[in-house]
DNA sequence: TACACAAGCGCC
DNA sequence: AAAGGGCGCTTGTGTA
């Protein structure tokens, strides 16, 4: 069953079946009882005010969500996917562009572009149906559909992750920065170890040196002879003068102060939580990006801050070697298949390639971004004649791109289109490389993408079979946490087990591939490894 | 002063 | 000769 739900200005709103209501919470809330599939234009300016009010719905069909993916999928990517939008073209009318700013903040400029006479309610049922339409009409509409619902699931989850947080200890942060950077220093200055280790730059080069500014320490080993192609810590760590070493340290910690130091904690952390925000199709591989706070990039060492409240768990769980799996249930590689079906996939690959795992691995990972350094050439070769499935699905991926076609995931999503300006290019002299750099492109998004889909769909599962009052308060790519009392970690920990599985079962059916989703129940995310 | 861009590096 | 995909974020630097 559907509901579509749009809300009014004060708190109010409209639900269909149903009619004006004068508080949405509390009518929300009501409503869910039946667990109906709720429809609504953008789920970014409904529901964190709905989770405010305490309410958690199971359920959501997302337009600008679906729209984007139907648009896509039409090879239409770029174009204005609001739900006003749809509705403008439904109508031949002005179409409005994306809002880029806050969703909410879009409400009374859609009211403009759509006119006075109809409402937000009929827009938002008219839109999905159109869309329901539009799904019937893609390549799979039975795959089509377990994306939106997948994607749809994820605006429910990034919601829910933005507003519970990730538990993060102020006091073992601020231990931790000082230990490794000295006290908190007073706005605009270094901390006193950071600053030790410039004026040892400085002293090392004989001059002043910004150590923040790869053009000064360019120049600063130039004037000591040494000339080096950029500042990158690899290439440095070849270099011998007395200045790397304190060099490399100050960058390792700089990075530390500014992206993830006291600033950040001000700006991130309140009541005990980090609370980042996530944009669900952020990447578009289907990959969630954030919008702030880096959650996605947070530092290993930083793990130590991650603890659970007194009596409480962290559930941490990340999908063992994810891309090649799914490579071996998409390409329907049978040896590949039979290799995935074991917990070490790389291990059971070894044997073709000499027995050596790391050789197994470079073949696969080459295979899959498109590598030809080192020994990539030969171990391709292998991988050519021992699992030729595997092989070509992968090189057709990456011809179709080369060839400025588009590429579909497993469940279709779709890769933007070339731009004109790489037609132009690859028409030109010495356009294979742009050619070959969108092949690369390609040859991964069918990997990445359907592996995007699948931690989706495994953690939309999971969502709805946590036992109360555990929450899911951290996602990265193909890793969850889950934070819940103590007592309970044993059954999340099955939870886990049970929700890989059924994304297994829901994207690829009866696969001999395994998915292997290892959890463990720490208090510590740092224990987590 | 404001903004765009590159460099560099963290994560997957 | 070398040649891996995707992102976000901060600082320095150059331009308007």
């Amino acid at each position: 069953m559907h509901v579509t739900v749009a809300s009014t200005a004060g708190g109010g709103g409209v639900l269909r079946p149903g009619g004006p209501v004068p508080d949405l919470a509390t009518a929300v809330r009501e409503a869910e009882r039946a667990r109906p599939r709720w429809v609504w234009a953008d789920g970014r300016a409904v529901y964190p005010e709905l989770l405010a009010r305490g309410v958690r719905l199971s359920r959501c069909h997302d337009l600008a969500l679906t729209e984007t993916l139907l648009l896509g999928h039409e090879g239409r990517y770029g174009e204005p996917a609001s739900a006003a939008a749809a509705y403008a073209r439904l109508h031949g009318l002005p179409v409005p562009d994306d809002p880029s700013g806050r969703p909410a903040q879009a409400t009374l400029f859609e009211t403009a572009r759509r006119g006075p006479d109809v409402t937000e309610i009929d827009l938002v049922g008219e839109v999905h149906d159109d869309q329901l339409e539009r799904i019937e009409a893609t390549a799979d509409p039975g795959r089509f559909r377990l994306l939106v619902a997948a994607e749809s699931a994820g605006a429910l989850i990034a919601a829910e992750l933005g507003h519970d947080g990730m538990p993060w200890r102020s006091d073992v942060h601020d231990e931790l920065l000082t230990g490794l950077l000295g006290p908190r220093p007073v706005h605009g200055m270094r901390p006193v170890k950071l600053q030790a280790l410039a004026d040892q730059v400085s002293a090392a080069f004989g001059q002043a040196v910004n150590p923040d500014s790869p053009q000064q320490i360019v120049k600063a080993f130039k004037s000591a002879g040494i000339s080096v192609p950029s500042t990158r810590s690899q290439v440095l760590k070849e270099v011998e003068h007395p200045g790397v070493a304190p060099l490399l340290a100050y960058k390792e910690l700089a990075r530390l102060f500014s992206f993830h130091g006291w600033t950040w904690a001000d700006a991130w952390v309140r009541d005990g939580r980090f609370r980042a925000e996530y944009v669900v199709g952020g990447v578009v591989s289907g990959r969630w990006a954030t919008s702030g706070g880096g959650a996605l990039q947070i530092p290993k060492v930083m793990r130590r801050v991650v603890v659970a409240d007194e009596g409480w768990d962290l559930v941490v769980a990340d999908a063992a070697q994810l891309e090649p799996r799914v490579l071996a249930a998409m390409a329907g590689d049978r040896g590949l298949a039979e290799a995935a079906g074991e917990i070490d996939l790389y291990a059971a690959l070894a044997q073709s390639f000499g027995g050596a795992r790391d050789h197994a691995k470079i073949a696969m990972l080459s295979a899959m971004y498109g590598g030809t350094s080192g020994d990539a050439p030969k171990l391709l070769a292998v991988m050519r004649r021992r699992y030729p499935q595997a092989y070509a699905f992968v090189e057709e991926a990456a011809r179709s791109g080369e060839e400025g076609k588009l590429v579909r995931s497993w469940l279709g999503r779709t890769c933007p289109p070339p731009s004109s300006r790489w037609r132009e290019l690859v028409s030109g002299p010495g356009g294979n490389g742009a050619a070959r750099e969108r092949g690369r492109f390609t040859r991964n998004f069918v990997v990445q993408a359907t592996a995007a889909e699948w931690a989706l769909a495994m953690m939309a599962v999971l969502r709805g079979r946590l036992p109360e009052p555990a929450r899911l308060v951290f996602f990265q790519h193909d890793e969850v946490m889950v934070h819940c009392p103590a007592e309970l970690s044993g059954e999340v920990v099955a939870a886990v087990a049970g929700a890989a599985e059924e994304a297994t079962r829901l994207l690829f059916g009866a696969t001999e591939v395994r998915f292997p989703m290892e959890a463990v129940a720490v208090t510590c995310y740092a224990d987590a490894k």
